[in-house]
RNA sequence: GUGGGUAUAGCUCAGUUGGUUAGAGCGCCAGAUUGUGGCUCUGGAGGCCGUCGGUUCGACCCCGAUUAUCCACCCCA
């Protein structure tokens, strides 16, 4: 135990991070190009929030959530998801008082108990994108082609992009009434936890993957052919965004997500590449959310990106993540005299921007060459007593072998020219 | 919460129809004559064969339990 991580969560050793940090650099860059900048949030919040804001029917709610009570005994939970936190945080920072649209990003670590399998942990790690203030549908789009570009620059293809409306509260209500005329007569051929979506959620039964569940639904009408003119009109003028992006889709009227937050628009993009959980992003319109948690009434939009899952379908696509160099220089030292000048020399060195290592472990030259191959160093300098006493060293370019004799004050210029 | 697979070196895995000293490849460390890496060769370190119990003269191997892990269901990223 003492040694083992916890059930669900992993380690990022430093011979893989480097993967981690190419992905969120190509996030922020991304983000940057939109108008998205970073919001930092904390990790846990007050239970409610989650009750209220991602709902209480939510299987996330009942039965995963990381919920203690506090020494205060305030009801704290670890965030499953980022939406009501982002929310949150825009209300309560008054930031819906700026000029709108809000657009931010984040990257969260989210909790749930759930069953570890491929492609879920008990702990991961989510790209989220929020855009708040604007119900225009071109921003949904907009929020949709971030994802999509992301996929794009890692040269990720296998993904499917799939749409939905799930209507607004008055549509949804009319449309949950005659679902609920259709489903009454089948009610008793229904699983036991459909019985149970019947009265409170009756929506989810579309997306209920139980074989006798499916097999009494194959006529059910569909949210998305039920939608009022308001919900019909943005669902026209979003899939025309989509269009005028040139952005793929596929429009599936099953999507219902499993937050209750979401109104119009909602989407996935999956794989088939990375086991049972294909679910590679998923997001949507939340326009009653703000107003739900206390805010003033106003539109959101965004998705949820699961960070592992993503360098999962990379994997798949057989996607070449770039490992940079991590070392200009390492300096082989001999003899103590020349470890003191290398540890001066290599805090010189760092002093001017230069990535610069020495030897540590009393390794043989031999060794530190070694050793300066495997950390692919660009450069090695090997002090010994000659060097110190004549201040002329030899700089080997490690790709090609060459050396170049110069003295030791030019090092840092002959190392940053290269 | 439910079901199935797996558990042997840091990693990926062999193996013993139950018999005394447990193996490989990779990785790590060292060496192959003077102060120079990548290739090659040689050597070394490192395992109470997940844990507990049972069967047996004897268990790493068979049985049971337990824990962990992987996969799948539900649901989600």
């Amino acid at each position: 135990m003492l040694t083992q991580a916890p059930k669900g969560t992993k380690d990022v050793i430093p011979s893989e991070v480097y993967k981690w940090h190419f992905v969120e650099g190509i996030i922020r860059e991304i983000c940057a190009f939109n108008g998205y900048r970073e919001i930092r949030t904390p990790s846990f919040e007050h239970t409610e929030l989650f009750e209220r804001g991602v709902g209480e029917t939510t299987d996330v709610v009942q039965k995963e959530m990381y919920t203690f009570n506090d020494k205060a005994g305030r009801s704290i939970t670890l965030k499953p998801e980022g939406t009501a936190t982002a929310v949150r945080a825009f209300i309560e920072n008054g930031i819906f008082n700026d000029a709108q649209p809000t657009k931010m990003f984040y990257f969260t670590p989210c909790f749930r108990y759930e069953q570890p399998q491929s492609g879920r942990l008990r702990e991961h790690h989510q790209f989220g994108i929020e855009a708040f203030g604007s119900s225009d549908p071109s921003i949904d789009a907009e929020v949709i082609n971030i994802a999509m570009t992301l996929y794009k620059r890692l040269g990720i293809s296998n993904i499917e992009l799939r749409i939905n409306s799930i209507g607004c509260p008055s549509c949804r209500k009319e449309y949950n009434a005659k679902l609920k005329e259709y489903l009454k007569p089948k009610l008793t051929s229904l699983c036991e936890t459909c019985k149970g979506r019947y009265e409170k959620n009756p929506l989810r039964i579309i997306d209920c993957k139980e074989e006798k569940c499916k097999a009494q639904i194959t006529d059910v009408p569909f949210m998305i052919d039920n939608l009022c003119k308001e919900c019909s009109d943005h669902f026209f003028d979003f899939k025309r965004a989509l269009d005028t992006l040139e952005l793929e889709y596929k429009i599936d009227p099953r999507i219902v997500r499993g937050l209750d937050y979401y109104t119009k628009t909602a989407f996935e993009i999956v794989t088939d590449t990375i086991g049972a959980q294909g679910t590679v992003c998923g997001g949507g319109r939340y326009d009653g959310l703000v107003a739900d948690c206390g805010g003033p009434s106003t539109p959101g939009v965004g998705f949820g990106l699961g960070l592992e899952r993503l360098l999962l379908v990379a994997e798949s696509n057989n996607v070449q993540l770039p490992k940079p160099a991590y070392m200009d220089i390492y300096i082989a030292n001999m003899g103590a005299a020349a470890g003191e000048v290398a540890l001066k020399l290599v805090n010189a060195l760092r002093g001017q921007g230069i990535k610069a290592d020495k030897d540590y472990m009393g390794r043989s030259l031999k060794a530190q060459m070694k050793y300066a191959n495997k950390i692919s160093a660009r450069f090695v300098v090997v002090l010994g007593d000659e060097e110190i006493s004549t201040g002329s060293i030899k700089v080997k370019n490690m790709s090609d072998g060459s050396e170049a004799s110069i003295s030791i004050d030019e090092l840092a210029g002959f190392i940053k020219s290269k």
